[in-house]
DNA sequence: TTGAAAGCGCTAACAT
DNA sequence: ATGTTAGCGCTTTCAA
């Protein structure tokens, strides 16, 4: 392992003061170095191929340009993924890195791993969950400029934590969105799968429903209200209870909990022999990557913002870093709704004749 | 944003000097400072909340304790994070950080992301990809410990690339593996749709299906043997050209390029009203998390050892930067083949008869 | 225009 | 058993 070039050696090896270098370097010198200096300077660093130690430059300048990343899971699933993925290309965009963790799981270790990064003197942190749900915002998240993105404080986190930006899916209006597609397309006999019970999602879903339902003068039944859960067998299992019995008396659409119990409903309707979209239109929600679009058919679902939830608390915390360069709105609002567009495939059709 | 509390405030708050409080809290205090001094350096530092700043002991120590990773697409998908996740857990039990970056699926980009992880004083390398390929190994991996997951050096690289450890899929297990399986059940009428020809793997698993038939003694039918791709909807395709016919002159069992050819596989047939497993079995390959067990029937399919991947490539590069904690093996294999284990769920059963 | 010097927070060899 | 000192690589006054 070659031992790296110091600003020294560049100084020597140029035949100048290690301040010389530094200041040309930093884009400091106009005026103080005559252009040749700088220019001699420029060629000799890389022809040594010089690189400054971030180290040291962060230590002196008490400014890392690292952003600190927790997710309250195994890094590594696809919804975090994408969070963490728009949170990063915002950062590097603005020349910062981003060092990511995990809980694990455990929210007890959320203090200690927090801990950690500001250890390494990360200048911000951002919180993110692979799910909608409350977050206990623990201590160490008042220290730095920070954000949350799919998540939002408990009433037991510190007083404090309620200023912190939230980032979070619209879920009232992305759950009226995929109704009010089924009502355009002419359904009337709408059922409704709802997901798990211990997450707000679910319920935020579901109360979308009953009112784009109720806009429209439609009646909601019951028993065409269930719950199906967030994953597949469940759902396969929902479905195949709404959709027995003859075609007249069954619904002629179904909004599932999310994408993998919507998966559950197509394939549940394969079983019974009903066609979809054919005889059936099947909306799921999230657009889980690799798995909507993967369907045959295609699924017609509702989009997460989850890059857009990365970004934009990201582009918070940043804001907050360099207020000159992008300058906060006068009074951020402290919970931001992201919008979850409407992806229309291959699931959905109007209803049969 | 409160300041932070440095050595030299516990110092003087305990009553000692800097190094007293050095020297005890790297445990190497025994035998020069009183039991009762160093009990109230402890207390002190806890009372006043001290944590050493990481940045200024890694310059110091001239050891950041960081480990870079890249991958070659943005750093989120399923596959890559768990790759990722592998690693991480290895590096943070041997009290090492991991600082993850991409090169956002563009290859010239690999030499300079590499070195902006080098100037943060990353200690050790890896480079992973998201499918098994070749990968050109740049210059920055040789430069300190590292390794490739999920890939191989190619031959424009660097002389010295060839020397890098390489934990890869074993593939050819893997396939024969899945073989076997439908074999051992008692078919004899198999199907094989092989992936997408940009992938060595598609050839890999096919060698391997072709050897395991020979083998059994089981005749190859080449109108059975197909391009299914590695997506859902060509595989789809490719099943429902295989499987039309009557029942007896189709094949009882298909093996699948990956899991989402399976899913198209499982479609195709449900569409075709053939029932998986009774009429016939699928396998798929990789075990796709949130994918081949969250089919209806589940997917019988071969994992890729992913985390494994990464642990051991992570443990590698570890082994190398701590020699007495973690002996390397006298002399480590350039190329580690990795076990793809048979996971058997509901899509395979025996013939029907 | 340049160079010397201080200091970011830490560790370790050395002197006391 | 304790304190002093030098230095990791860098930036930034300040004096020359």
């Amino acid at each position: 392992m070659g031992r790296r070039i110091t600003a020294l050696e560049v100084a020597k090896e140029a035949g100048v003061s290690r301040s010389a270098v530094s200041l040309v370097l930093n884009g400091r010198a106009d005026g103080f170095l005559a252009k040749d200096t700088q220019e001699r300077i420029r060629e000799v660093a890389d022809r040594l191929g010089y690189r400054p130690n971030l180290l040291a430059q962060s230590l002196r300048n008490q400014r890392s340009k690292v952003i600190g990343i927790m997710s309250d899971r195994a890094v590594g699933g696809a919804f975090d993924g994408a969070i963490i993925a728009g949170a990063d290309a915002v950062a590097r965009e603005a020349g910062f890195m981003t060092l990511a963790a995990d809980t694990g799981g455990e929210p007890e270790k959320a203090e200690p791993v927090a801990r950690l990064l500001l250890d390494r003197a990360v200048e911000g942190l951002i919180y993110l969950t692979v799910g909608l749900h409350e977050t206990r915002v623990v201590d160490s998240f008042l220290r730095v400029p920070a954000a949350l993105a799919n998540c939002y404080p408990t009433a037991d986190s510190p007083a404090a934590a309620s200023l912190l930006p939230v980032f979070i899916p619209d879920e009232p209006t992305g759950g009226r969105v995929a109704a009010e597609h089924l009502i355009a397309l002419g359904h009337r006999r709408i059922a409704f799968l709802r997901g798990d019970d211990d997450s707000p999602a679910s319920f935020l879903r579901e109360d979308a429903f009953r009112a784009a339902m109720g806009n429209a003068g439609l009646p909601v039944r019951e028993e065409w209200v269930r719950h199906g859960g967030f994953r597949t067998r469940p759902a396969y299992a929902a479905a195949t209870a709404v959709l027995e019995g003859p075609a007249d008396r069954r619904p002629t659409a179904i909004l599932a909990g999310n994408d993998r119990a919507a998966v559950g409903v197509i394939l549940a309707a394969a079983n019974l022999g009903i066609s979809v979209p054919a005889d059936l239109s099947v909306v799921g929600y999230d657009d889980e990557a690799a798995l909507a679009d993967l369907m045959v058919p295609a699924l017609t679902t509702v989009a997460l913002p989850l890059q857009e939830m990365g970004r934009r608390a990201m582009a918070s915390v940043l804001a907050r870093l360099e207020p000159e360069a992008a300058p906060a709105p006068t009074s951020p609002p402290a919970q931001v709704l992201l919008p979850c567009p409407l992806v229309e495939r291959e699931s959905t059709a109007p209803p049969p004749t």
